[in-house]
DNA sequence: CAGGATCCTATCCGATACTG
DNA sequence: CAGTATCGGATAGGATCCTG
């Protein structure tokens, strides 16, 4: 746990200083590439859901792990969280702009994985 | 794991089915976003370096985590690995094309999170 | 220097049961 | 419907020792 920043002697650039210290940065990227939250996150970028419908998009999520990565990402500003007072209770998720500002990119890689994916077929050239 | 694709219903854009079925992209995108997988992929963006190097600059990462990640990014063609059979021997290790192209969205990702994180200093406004 | 093998602990996460 | 609390199995991951 010394604290040093070996990146700052990253030349040209000198971009990051962050990714090995214990700046906020890296428990946000933890939260954002959880298990569950990057599915979470592109789940809710074509549009705002309910608890019970994420559980139906996201396939094989449990209600535990929902809920626990939907409050780490509220928490983190990522999504936020509407409660209508009615019987039976409904709460309804979207993403913040930060939330939006950050799904590009997931959704960006994800494209890209699939797009390779299929160009590649399986067997890949190396 | 009743295999059924939610986001068939995924109106206009019908853009992924895929998130949640046991698609081989769930398991990159695993890899990729995995607790070290995605510095060790940042890491590389800028220059090819050596196992010590690489483990100098991800502050926190053991040799072992280390070594396991780099072997299932080797495996899924993100990163290649070259031995000189020196005394002692080096091992250098950088990205591939489609590393490269995998750490765009990653490194993007990384520098929206640290923007807005000095944007709003710490007390967000939620 | 690079990394495999082993041991052991922390945590992740799913199943179940319960609340409002 | 939308969660919380608890338990227990699986796995991630760190520390240490050892090899080439």
């Amino acid at each position: 746990m010394a604290g040093g920043a070996q990146f700052t002697r990253a030349e040209a650039g000198g971009r990051y200083d962050v990714f090995h210290t214990d700046c906020p940065a890296r428990d946000m990227v933890d939260h954002v590439t959880s298990r569950w939250g990057i599915w979470v996150l592109i789940s809710l970028r074509s549009n705002d859901l309910r608890f019970y419908e994420l559980r139906e998009s996201i396939q094989g999520i449990s209600e535990k792990m929902l809920a626990q990565t939907l409050r780490a990402l509220v928490q983190d500003g990522l999504v936020w969280r509407e409660v209508e007072p009615t019987t039976p209770p409904q709460v309804t998720y979207g993403l913040t702009d930060f939330g939006r500002d950050i799904g590009a990119p997931l959704t960006d890689l994800f494209d890209r994985i699939t797009r390779q994916l299929s160009t590649r077929g399986e067997g890949g050239e190396g």
